[in-house]
RNA sequence: GCGAGGGUAGCCAAGCGGCCAACGGCGGCGGACUCAAGAUCCGCUCCCGUAGGGGUUCGUGGGUUCGAUUCCCUCCCCUCGCACCA
């Protein structure tokens, strides 16, 4: 019977469903034989592709390889619906966006039909849960616990989070608070990157306002600059004369900012009343003072200063912009025009760049050399951009400040600009405002601004808690290791972190129903709610308080009237919980997995916090990102109809270890079904030929030699999570040696038989995490019984045999030598003669083992034998070979070898060799006054017969 | 720019001080089987070589070592993350 995978996979599906295999309830096992694995829940914002299958079925294989080890194994699943961007993929639906029914109907093939049923979020999810996500992992086989599903925008799933954060607002760790988000000014609401038209790139910048004061008023001319080091530098300021600008009161102050800057800083929470307008041409030829140098400098007009950008007041530093550079070098050439706007042209020409820094490889004016050096004429010249950006750089990394700067002075900048900019915000002088670096157009054509809003903030900054989230790094097992660093790098810089929306699907904010929580805010310790959720539908969502989650997870001390149901479920918490491991993705470390590892450090007891987390790589298809709008994607669903669940899973565990990414080859993956199609004919052929009987030859023995080796490693890599070590091992590595035994020996003796029924079945259950369908199958047609039925393999000492396997090193070695001499010589040999080195060579070997591979201690200690000192440059030249041979092996494999009896070794295998080469074969030793026609003999080295052919 | 990871033969990819010209897979070449194709099996696949050998390689340039693909430094290139996007 051949391969059929589609018939055989359907089959175990069903008995998996039936038998209820896979739901775990708590039972007799303890503490050490409980496993809790998780993977993110999906986000059904559309279809599951196979980049997906792969993060699923990592934690499959574990749990499926636990459960073989013993173990009471729980592997739940639930769906993230939270925040918009299911209502933002629905509106686009209704809104009758091409693109989004598009991605819809070809990437992921929903029939005209169904749309209907994706107009609203909840069915829109739904659809794609049921339809993708919960067929495409039943068909791959995942042993998931279908009783504990559940939505993010659950009642009581609302109920476990709105503990949660009742709980961090009382412990100090929610707070109120102004942050910058994205704004339509149209739509007065704060807007994400789905909701952007034009600009989806930008950024919002704080920039420092040096606020310049009028030298003949009180009013402040707030600059706008990234670069607030530079203060020391400013030799003038540039207004747009064509500009509106407006003098108005912002927080009491009276300030000149161009007209859009005034609505910019009413957003971001100032005070702000527009006293009147003025025109930029009369702020021209006005002075100002620098509050740092107290210097007055000339207001110029200038026609690139952009209005829309910051205050629309710019300060000029020539020596270190190349922009202001040049733009002083015009200024100075049309000098004399400047007069007629009420500028000095002297003063002008008198202007004298002021370095604040120095930078090595430069002058006194960066700016000046770094426009020379790329030749640019005008303030047009595109290599303008280039040049700015690479002095900013150099200036930032490498500039040190200049004396003036006091006690920043010689510091590099990278270093202190935060601190100098802090110095002077305390003193006044400086103050800071937020704006995007381009202009951005919200979908409904509002334009986007940047908005300081009254939000509430969960403080990552907390020194007590982040100490506590670092704890729970150090006792986590982070694979790769490489990893920990960067958990530890996020803690370090996370800060605060806004957790609300103000609208979107999900949990509402307890006490202020006007905002939900943030998906990754919702979703740091729900793999708590798994342990409890197919029971908390006994109770009602309205009774389902504090006190209830307070009672299931701080125990019945914890109120003052604990509710017996929660008492129960705490038993069921407390048997699973923590997570023995979470398979998760490497881009989620600087934002969910360490939220998650902050929120248990600081709910949960140290036993129950996270004990690793496995970080997996990403996708690609034939060589290129994946992506869904471009309709670049494989279907799990397609993929397992062409080549079978087993096949994808062996496919996308064995191309790369999970934390790497993966490529998925079509020629690759058919390739894979060959040989999984090729493994299952010859394992029906063994399950089919006769038992077979425990006679057990050498070769026998050194298949179940090499089979112990494999039981380990394939042991030690599933403990690791490394998928790719355990199949490349159980399957390939494996295989080789099974090719070498069917070449070596006789397959119907029944010593073989026997052998070869024992490395299958040891084989299928190491094979069986992997690829469960086919693995279970043969098993239990070879035994009775499933794979996942029975016990992990354990290496078996009685068969652990390092000799046999040297010995049978030494013939794969001389066969290897033998061909290479017919293939240089080009003769097709009669006869070949092996001798085996002298025993006085076996002596020096020996010798060279106890003194050291070190050739003059050797030598002398060689040349006390009489016998030897005559043989004179033969053992020189032997000396030479072994000690390179010694040093290139351990001593428990020289130990071995030295045990070994190499001419019995040649002359067992004679009859192999005889039929390997067509030729007859005579093993000699060297010193056996052997037959020698082309004096080849002498060549003979330990464990290398000198060979000659015939 | 900052943080992390990585650059190995035609491609993918293992190795992480000597057993390495470098596992394995794909592709290519030759042979066996076959009417033929496919599948399967055997061999070859950096260069040279009529005796198991020699030469030049593991992003670049240095260094440490008796010895480096493996350790250290410089530089170049690629991927991911960098906050309100899940």
């Amino acid at each position: 019977m051949s391969y059929d995978p589609q018939e055989l996979e359907a089959e175990w599906r069903r008995r998996w469903a039936e038998s209820g295999r896979y739901e775990a309830d708590p039972d007799g096992r303890d503490a050490d034989d409980v496993t809790f694995v998780t993977v993110p829940y999906p986000y059904p914002n559309g279809g599951m592709h196979i980049g997906h299958a792969r993060t699923y079925t990592v934690p499959d294989v574990y749990a499926r390889y636990r459960r073989q080890q013993g173990d009471n194994v729980l592997f739940p699943i639930g769906w993230h619906v939270t925040g918009t961007p299911i209502i933002g993929a629905v509106e686009r639906l209704q809104s009758g966006d091409t693109h989004q029914i598009e991605s819809l109907t070809n990437a992921f093939v929903v029939p005209e039909s169904d749309l209907a049923d994706l107009e609203t979020p909840m069915g829109f999810a739904r659809y794609f849960i049921e339809n993708h996500y919960k067929a495409g992992m039943r068909q791959l086989g995942l042993s998931i616990d279908w009783r504990r599903e559940f939505t993010t925008n659950d009642d009581r799933y609302a109920a476990f989070i709105g503990w949660q954060y009742e709980t961090l607002k009382e412990r100090g760790l929610l707070e109120k608070g102004l942050h910058p988000v994205n704004y339509c000014t149209n739509e007065a609401q704060p807007v994400t990157t789905h909701d952007i038209y034009e600009g989806e790139d930008a950024e919002f910048q704080e920039y420092t306002l040096i606020k310049f004061n009028g030298a003949d008023d009180d009013v402040v001319y707030p600059m706008a600059t990234l670069r607030p080091e530079t203060v020391r530098g400013v030799t003038n300021a540039y207004v747009d004369p064509d500009a509106t600008y407006a003098r108005a009161t912002v927080d009491g102050e009276a300030w000149i900012v161009s007209e859009e800057a005034t609505e910019k800083l009413d957003l971001q929470a100032r005070e702000v009343s527009v006293e009147e307008t003025v025109a930029g041409a009369d702020l021209v030829g006005k002075r100002v003072r620098n509050p740092v140098t107290d210097e007055e400098l000339p207001i110029v007009p200038a026609e690139f200063v952009d209005t829309d950008s910051a205050t629309g007041v710019v300060m000029s530093v020539p020596a270190h912009s190349p922009d202001d550079w040049i733009a002083l070098e015009e200024a100075k050439e049309r000098a004399v025009d400047l007069a007629d706007d009420g500028v000095d042209p002297d003063e002008i020409r008198a202007i004298e760049p002021r370095p604040v820094l120095t930078l090595e490889g430069y002058g006194d004016y960066p700016a000046k050399d770094a426009v020379e050096e790329h030749g640019i004429e005008s303030a047009s010249d595109p290599a303008l951009e280039a040049a700015t950006q690479e002095l900013y750089n150099r200036e930032f990394h490498r500039g040190e400040l200049l004396e003036a700067y006091g006690e920043f002075a010689g510091e590099i900048v990278e270093d202190v600009r935060d601190d100098l900019d802090s110095h002077f915000r305390r003193r006044g002088d400086f103050d800071a405002m937020y704006d995007l670096d381009e202009s951005v157009i919200c979908r409904c054509g509002g334009d986007v601004e940047v908005a300081e809003q009254e939000t509430w903030f969960l403080r990552y900054d907390d020194e007590n808690w982040s100490e506590r989230a670092l704890g729970a790094i150090e006792s986590l097992d982070a694979i790769p290791e490489t990893t920990r660093e960067q958990y530890v790098n996020t803690v370090d810089w996370l800060e605060e972190w806004p957790c609300i929306r103000n609208y979107g699907l999900g949990t509402r904010l307890p006490w202020d129903d006007e905002f939900v929580i943030e998906p990754l805010s919702d979703s740091t310790i729900y793999m708590a709610y798994y342990t409890v959720a197919h029971r908390l539908g006994d109770v009602p969502p309205e009774e389902l308080d504090r006190d209830f989650f307070e009672t299931l997870f701080y125990g019945a001390d914890a109120v003052d009237d604990p509710d017996e149901r929660a008492l129960e479920l705490r038993e069921e918490w407390e048997y699973w919980y923590p997570v023995d491991y979470r398979c998760s993705a490497n881009d989620l470390i600087s934002n969910h997995l360490t939220f998650s590892l902050y929120h248990h450090a600081e709910l949960f007891d140290e036993e129950q916090w996270p004990r690793g987390i496995t970080s997996m790589g990403m996708g690609l298809l034939e060589g290129e990102m994946m992506s869904s709008s471009k309709g670049h994607v494989v279907l799990p669903d397609e993929a397992i109809e062409e080549y079978g669940a087993d096949t994808v899973r062996f496919f996308l565990l064995n191309s790369s270890e999970p934390w790497q990414d993966f490529d998925w080859r079509a020629d690759e993956v058919g390739s894979t079904h060959d040989q999984l199609a090729r493994f299952w004919d010859r394992a029906i052929d063994v399950i089919e030929g006769p038992d077979g009987k425990r006679e057990l030859e050498e070769i026998d023995r050194w298949l179940l030699a090499r089979l112990q080796e494999t039981v380990r490693e394939v042991t030690d890599a599933m403990d690791r999570f490394e998928t790719r070590t355990a199949s490349q091992n159980a399957f390939y590595r494996l295989e080789e040696r099974l090719k070498w035994y069917r070449r070596r020996t006789d397959l119907d003796r029944p010593g073989a038989r026997w052998t070869l029924r024992t490395v299958l079945e040891t084989r299928l259950r190491l094979l069986a995490p992997v690829i469960p369908f086919m693995a279970n199958e043969l098993h239990e047609r070879l035994t009775g019984e499933p794979a996942e039925a029975v016990p992990w393999p354990e290496p078996i000492p009685e068969f652990e045999d390092p000799t046999v396997v040297a010995e049978e090193g030494l013939v794969a070695d001389v066969l290897e030598d033998v061909r290479e001499i017919i293939a240089v010589t080009d003769t097709d040999p009669e006869a070949i003669r092996l001798y085996v080195a002298a025993d006085w060579k076996r002596d020096a070997l020996e010798t060279v083992t106890d003194v050291g591979p070190d050739r003059g201690p050797v030598m002398s200690e060689i040349m006390q034998d009489d016998d030897l000192r005559e043989k004179g440059d033969a053992v020189n030249d032997l000396v030479g070979d072994l000690v390179e041979f010694v040093r290139e092996r351990d001593e428990g494999t020289l130990a071995t070898l030295s045990e070994i009896d190499e001419r019995a070794v040649y002359e067992d295998a004679a009859s192999f060799l005889a039929r390997e080469f067509d030729a007859d074969i005579a093993v000699y030793a060297e010193d056996g006054e052997p037959v020698d026609p082309d004096d080849k003999a002498g060549q003979a080295r330990p464990f290398r017969p000198a060979i000659h052919l015939e």
